[in-house]
DNA sequence: GATCGATGTCTTGTATGGTAGTATATTTCG
DNA sequence: CGAAATATACTACCATACAAGACATCGATC
């Protein structure tokens, strides 16, 4: 019934980078749903390649959370948590205010200008493409991490914010809308460049507490998605 | 000339686990310098193990930013940035502040109790034990996530913590005194205690500022062991 | 009919062989 | 003598085979 599913011939990263970077794509936006038993024989048939690429990527799938590893018995897209969403935004939140005042003392004026760019961009594909303008919306906060000198701190913050993207991809209806995520974009672009850090970490601080007021609606919507 | 060392017999965790655990407390401790070329095969040699569980391990120690995996060329154990140690402070200080300030408002009498025991505890054994001293000092700053109710959050400071570990066991002697370090910990737990969100936060960042006093001085005396 | 047990079939865990790529030492040629 | 070509000894990567535990199904026994 199913076909060979071929991966893109690239042979610049590994296969297992590969099929990891595949499976948490189709995690995250919650193709493969929460809860299902994923079988490394299964899924490397369906690609066409050995079990063992596979075994590496449920590897790196398990250390970001994304899967539950259960020896000698299977393993599994794991439920959302809505605790762990909150932990994850509490996180964020620490970090990126911490990262957006100092942005608000030391961006340079290219950084500043690339930000912008980006709010821009966002402003021209609001129109359907959600893919596309949550793509714009991790460039941007991004660099606000470079912007700030922080780069490698983002890596600590993106670990965990798939855990919130989840989410995000569960409802696009029950999501803040677009053109308002932007217009809070501008707000922070906006303190950094006044060289207003309290400023900045108040639109910072606004803008993650929106991101995840419709998450107890959401749970509500799709118990069977979310841990318990 | 060297004998096979074996893993104790621990039929819990598979022998990935151990293997990882264990050449993770190598690097960080040092016994394991930077730099240094790891080979899937010489370790499986020395442990009596077959090379697919050391493979596993060496994953892992890659998402943890510890080994740095060339394809066809060999594994190595990465050098220690300043840069990236300083961000890692950047990064730990940004949450644990927060962390504290939540404990501030949140903690329990029972959870304020076991910090204070915490404290004992690296009292008694101040005098020379350096790794049971580490060992509690990881369990203190666990415990005051747990304190906060943010016992998940501690998991994304606790991987990008080993960076700054690597550099405390460099230098005992360089490292700032355990007995301040005890002290503090007691100001950090006294104004949770009293409940005073700001002077937690104080205590919080001057303890973590202190720890990192020594870095330049350190990577000045160690240059082989820091990048470039 | 209910309960216990053997068994078949799943799963992940481990071992091992082969392959391709890289770095280095060696040889060969200009 | 110097430099390019080649042999060699590594490496990680992938495929494959086997082992061992978990679980469901079925059957025998009480």
């Amino acid at each position: 019934m199913s076909t060979i599913i071929p991966l893109r011939p690239d042979n610049q990263s590994s296969i297992a980078a590969q099929i990891h970077r595949r499976l948490r794509e189709d995690i995250v936006r919650g193709a493969l749903a929460p809860g299902q038993a994923l079988s490394e024989s299964e899924i490397s048939t369906r690609y066409g390649i050995s079990r063992q690429p596979v075994r590496e990527a449920f590897i790196r799938l398990a250390n970001d959370n994304l899967v539950s590893i259960q020896p000698q018995r299977g393993t599994f897209v794991v439920r959302i948590s809505v605790k762990d969403v909150m932990d994850a935004r509490f996180v964020r939140e620490a970090v990126e205010v911490a990262v957006v005042r100092e942005a608000a003392r030391n961006a340079t004026t290219a950084a500043i200008a690339a930000l912008r760019e980006l709010v821009e961009c966002q402003r021209q594909v609001a129109a359907g493409d959600n893919d596309a303008f949550l793509a714009l919306d991790e460039a941007f906060h991004q660099e606000l991490a470079h912007a700030a000198g922080r780069r490698s701190a983002w890596q600590a913050v993106d670990r965990i914010k798939a855990q919130m993207d989840r989410v995000r991809y569960l409802s696009y209806e029950a999501a803040t809308p677009v053109d308002r995520l932007i217009a809070q974009h501008e707000r922070i672009v906006d303190a950094i460049a006044a060289r207003n850090p309290d400023e900045a970490e108040a639109a910072v601080r606004a803008h993650l507490e929106e991101i995840l007021e419709s998450l107890p609606e959401i749970a509500r919507q799709y118990p069977e998605v979310f841990e318990r």
